[in-house]
DNA sequence: GCCAACGTTGGC
DNA sequence: GCCAACGTTGGC
């Protein structure tokens, strides 16, 4: 089982609109960059955990808990004209881009923000505190995830 | 709103 | 296949 970190702008979609889904379960769609595609279509499993992030907004940080419920399948929203996500350049053959169906097992107890996460040694590793990364899919590592999740629980 | 960093595009 | 131009990301 992998470990990750997954961005979305709250203003777009947040983690209480996950909260809100039926089941508290939705798809992860409007992914176009190759890196974060290949990191779901590649190595995404069910059963795999996903922090929520928010990105983009006041308080950047980790807010949530997921779980992935369905492995990469076609992103329609690539083929359709009126989606924000559209791309002309995906096709039925070959829509290019995929999502996952994630569920929010819990929100932290305690978002964990960015600034807070850039204090701590033991996460000084992370893909998301390195200059330059905009990946909006990246892997954790369990130890990282571990230090995280006892962040927000204690 | 600014801007550094990075990814993508497209002419050559 | 190079690389300049452009668009996007995302923290601040």
């Amino acid at each position: 089982m992998k470990y990750w970190l997954m961005k979305s702008e709250p203003d777009a979609y947040s983690v209480d609109d996950l909260a809100a889904q039926p089941k508290k379960t939705d798809y992860w769609d409007g992914i176009r960059n190759y890196q974060a595609r290949n990191f779901m279509r590649d190595e995404m499993k069910i059963g795999d955990q996903a922090f929520f992030y928010h990105s983009s907004c006041a308080e950047p940080g980790v807010v949530g808990i997921m779980e992935v419920v369905r492995a990469a399948y076609t992103d329609n929203s690539a083929l359709d004209s009126k989606s924000k996500y559209f791309d002309p350049k995906a096709t039925a053959e070959n829509p290019r881009w995929v999502m996952v169906g994630v569920r929010l097992k819990r929100k932290l107890k305690r978002a964990i923000s960015l600034r807070e996460l850039k204090t701590y040694k033991a996460l000084i590793d992370m893909p998301l505190l390195q200059r330059g990364t905009r990946l909006s899919i990246m892997p954790v590592t369990k130890k990282q995830w571990d230090y995280i999740i006892k962040l927000s629980d204690s």
